[in-house]
DNA sequence: CAGCGTTTCAAACGCGTGTTTTAATCGATC
DNA sequence: GATCGATTAAAACACGCGTTTGAAACGCTG
């Protein structure tokens, strides 16, 4: 078993139990166990339980946030090669479908969503500066890039209404499995990309809302 | 001091505190030598850790609900006078307004706020059971009532929708303290009143978006 | 095959946790 | 003022935690 595998093994066992059971409430007994590896092996391939929650979301977060910036850069570029503004739903698409497609990229992937998208409220520091730090660049060019599309609202408003779009979106990427309601009456959950559709559709309708 | 005495400064200590770090993350020595109370006195008042922290979001959340129904109700009743269907806005002003509103209620209710704000993307069972439990009938009747608004949208469509609303404003309930960006370059965030306006406004939006 | 850096392993360390125990103290009632 | 249940207090309990240790096993290189 090489240490490639080990260190694999040991990033996807942190990355699903982080994300169904928090970051506090699991214990590096628990991941090793369930990645089949030594107690000792996370302190020594990563240095410690933090420094391995910090890997778990690099790996996953900088490819997303490159694609993010990737797309949200091509309807900018589209925008100012026709001299108008971009438009704000394709900056939203831009931003959140990439992420939540993200979540049909294979087994372990919606578990993330799910630890990122919690970690955007956290309480521990812990969790939520290392999430921060990372995405930070990412929502800047999101929200500068917003204020071109919508010129005409004052910054404070957009950047509250980008605050509402954040939570929605926060709450499909963890919650989206798990139906509030549970009834027979309650209504079949839409499927992933229905659901992005109607996401966009719900979040460009409230950014442009009048005010 | 009195039993009652002791009793109140225990839940406002562990109100703040389980706000504050999150359930697991704060210990019931942190919670007592805040509140100035003997270790044992959590255990004796309340049963157990998590038996306080049910004391802690029933005392807030049980007249709360009260609070929703009753405007809910009102709206009900004030469109089934004039043989309408009552407005989305205002079913969404009659759930979102006291909850967001109920932060200026005192010391610990920001507090309050966020806790169940975050309660409802919460990993850990024990706070999710506990927090939902108790307002799953208050949504249900949201929910139905939402449907009368707006009878022409699925209700797999508009469930879809009504967790988009849960998402924003649970995410303004538990964040709009402490925003993202810190930078002298950000907007001041709005002041209580006109974000919550804004938020009606956006959900609004949102949820009578054409599909 | 010897030597050596890397990785794995079992065991233990020190610490903080929620809870329990046992005794002391309080406050109302007879 | 004595009595008795309710409350407070200090101490200890058993347990699980993240981390560290030192030796064993591995895999490559000469």
């Amino acid at each position: 078993m090489s240490q490639f595998d080990t260190k694999t093994r040991i990033l996807d066992a942190g990355e699903h139990l982080f994300a169904r059971d928090g970051f506090h409430n699991t214990s590096l007994r628990a991941i090793t166990s369930l990645a089949k590896v030594n107690l000792a092996a996370v302190n020594y391939h990563f240095g410690s339980k933090e420094a391995l929650l910090q890997a778990v979301i690099e790996r996953r977060l900088l490819p997303l946030n490159q694609l993010r910036k990737k797309q949200i850069d091509a309807v900018l570029a589209a925008a100012a090669a026709t001299g108008a503004a971009p438009s704000a739903k394709a900056l939203l698409r831009a931003f959140i479908e990439p992420t939540l497609a993200f979540r049909s990229a294979g087994p372990g992937a919606q578990d993330f969503i799910a630890l990122i998208g919690r970690s955007m409220s956290e309480p521990d520091e812990t969790v939520r500066n290392c999430f921060i730090g990372l995405v930070l660049p990412n929502f800047r060019l999101f929200f500068e890039s917003l204020q071109l599309a919508l010129p005409q609202l004052p910054s404070a408003v957009l950047m509250a209404r980008v605050q509402f779009t954040l939570g929605a979106m926060s709450h499909v990427m963890c919650t989206s499995h798990k139906p509030i309601i549970n009834d027979p009456s309650a209504p079949k959950p839409l499927d992933d990309t229905t659901l992005i559709e109607q996401l966009l559709q719900f979040v460009t309708s409230g950014l442009e809302a009048p005010q």
